[in-house]
DNA sequence: GTGGATGCAAAGAATTTGCAACCAA
DNA sequence: TTGGTTGCAAATTCTTTGCATCCAC
């Protein structure tokens, strides 16, 4: 998934588009999403990005900041909590996620236009969908004992 | 969506099958939430029972217990929290769900075969994928004033 | 009688909010 | 200077857990 070279340049561009200001902390945050390059949680980004515990919320506050210029994807996770995935703006894609270790693959699949189709169809807007699959990757398989 | 006839006898015969017991609590549950027929959250599903405040952890207890032998399935809010439906055992399906009244209509498009195959071959298993559509329903719609 | 079910209180995780101090543009 | 950003503490929401008591089978 290496990424092409001006993506940083575009995202630092929309992040100043908009309201929002490049930080010292951002620029961090921003460099560690790069550096890892797969989605990941938001106590995961303030480690890689060397923050101190206490800055859980300016991460999410930053996350929050990005997705709303559209270069962060959030993915939820089967039980509870959520990674986020540095992305290109218009980059619509769905994930298999790894219920143990969180590591993902990136999923081709849509059915996007059907389901807006099918939505308009009921009477809604404003659609929205969210599909993601979930398993045990290859690293996490259950030591294949007995016959469990 | 009009429940075939021994609906709930499959129903209480599944709970009696395994280890459950079926208390008063079951009992007003299980009436609430074929009475309403429609996936509602725990908090909504006590008041439709009639139990009082108290009783949310019974309600979530009672529906983990439903849960595992097949009879419940909950359907994921966009945000957060879920709803829980009352679902004849092998009948899988997903949903649209109006974000502001979480009114849901029955979704049948589902991509199981070729998420299932995809996932595999990137060494997943026990696998397991979530879709749902979000949107907001007719009656949600926003009073279309000025061009908001 | 026995083991599952319930009541009450409290814990828990993930995420959000309020407000004063701070700093990028 | 100005308004977005951050720090710290605390609140919120939804859900789960512990343990003594209760009741269905």
């Amino acid at each position: 998934m290496k990424r092409a070279k001006g993506f940083l340049q575009r995202i630092i561009q929309a992040i100043k588009r908009g309201p929002l200001r490049m930080t010292r902390k951002r620029e961090r945050l921003l460099g560690a999403l790069l550096a890892m390059d797969r989605p990941v949680s938001a106590a995961a980004l303030r480690d890689k990005a060397g923050l101190p515990e206490s800055d859980l919320v300016t991460v999410y506050r930053t996350l929050e900041a990005f997705e709303g210029v559209g270069i962060i994807q959030r993915i939820p996770l089967e039980e509870s909590g959520c990674l986020f995935e540095l992305t290109e703006p218009d980059d619509h894609h769905h994930h298999f996620v790894c219920r143990e270790c969180h590591r993902t693959e990136r999923l081709d699949l849509c059915l996007a236009i059907e389901l807006e189709e099918q939505a308009r169809k009921l009477g809604f807007t404003q659609i929205n969908h969210l599909m993601e699959v979930y398993g045990l990757c290859e690293d996490c398989q259950p030591a294949a004992a007995s016959g469990d």
